[in-house]
DNA sequence: CTATAAAGACGGACTAGTCTGTCCGATTAA
DNA sequence: TTAATCGGACAGACTAGTCCGTCTTTATAG
């Protein structure tokens, strides 16, 4: 007991060193020795709990899927129980995710960008992408929508240009014109009459 | 004169490779020595024209965004004269850029992630982002939006979006998904009665 | 209460390889 | 002659990952 708290302790220190270079510096911008002399762990306790860089990369991914899922989830489901509002009041987990970490972008665009297609970094944004949109996909379909998949994929198209162009104009106020993007388009989604595409 | 012809070869011949290496692998993932290996230049020769390699880096996304202002001028125009045709017909240029280069985002987001704050490829990303962004709010200003700079914004959130989320879900549907969105959004902000944020 | 054993973490030297950037002599062409 | 290029050796810094001896904490047995 006493061992697995230990142990569990310094996991969660690596992981929280790895989550803020990883973040600022980019994958292959922060080497091992920066993520021990952050976390204070020695070099062999790291590779004690991951076999290799990809490892922790992909667990530190792994991670950051969960916060990130449980944010969207947390602000959808403040907007009350109407799917279709839920798919709008979901970006209001995007600016908060602007103060934690400063406007450095989504995790998982990053890692796409800067991990090899046979890592199981690559394999970790993968899996966070299929289950986000599977996500988005559910509610789309019982908010009504023709083709949930399409709805689902127009919105994700909306979260990922909010944070990779609130990075390169360094401006939150895309937030919010994602969020305008997103009301139209599910209310294009869910129109009884008409049908768009 | 063929001095200049032929140094202007090699330069182009570096920037070639360096351009299709950095697009595939990322600016990290490529090291000079690849580039000199897929150009078959000496690497005297290119640290003749680059004096290291952040230079090469500046010089390839420089001439990305003469090459990707270019396609965008282009997809505008082919709509006609109409300046709120031509915000959303630009988009017609993304999935040009999908073919031809593989599904592999913008430069610029990839270069936002990679660069250093303090590096001239870090400023030729913003650079970039500066001047299709002023170019958008000309445009935008034409087509009589009430706030061209906002609309503005929100194009490039589209367009990046686009690119980002093509390249995470491996699918061209969404370049038609940000089209849609753009075509609303440009409604919204040029309406003379509705005013829209 | 004490002795012992096990587990986890520490510190840092070390290997083996990659990276950028430099340098020099030979070659080619105008 | 002069300018551009080539080919490759080289230095120095950095990389991921291994290994080993030591220390501290905790659990257990007598």
């Amino acid at each position: 007991m006493a061992t697995r708290v230990r142990k569990t302790n310094t996991e969660q220190r690596i992981l929280d060193s790895a989550a803020a270079l990883f973040h600022r510096h980019g994958l292959r911008g922060v080497g091992v020795d920066q993520v021990i002399a952050h976390s204070g762990v020695a070099k062999s306790t790291l590779y004690a709990h991951f076999r290799t860089k990809d490892d922790l990369i992909a667990a530190y991914l792994r991670r950051t899927d969960e916060l990130w899922m449980g944010r969207l989830r947390e602000a959808a489901d403040a907007t009350g129980s109407d799917p279709a509002e839920q798919l709008v009041g979901l970006f209001d987990a995007l600016p908060a995710s602007f103060d934690r970490h400063g406007f450095f972008g989504c995790p998982f665009v990053s890692a796409a960008v800067e991990a090899e297609l046979d890592s199981k970094a690559h394999a970790a944004t993968v899996a966070h992408t299929r289950r986000r949109q599977e996500w988005l996909t559910g509610l789309a379909g019982a908010a009504g929508a023709a083709q949930p998949a399409a709805l689902a994929a127009h919105l994700g198209l909306l979260i990922d240009g909010a944070l990779a162009s609130g990075r390169l104009l360094q401006d939150r106020a895309v937030v919010d014109a994602a969020r305008t993007s997103a009301r139209a388009a599910v209310l294009a989604h869910t129109a009884p009459t008409t049908t768009a595409a």
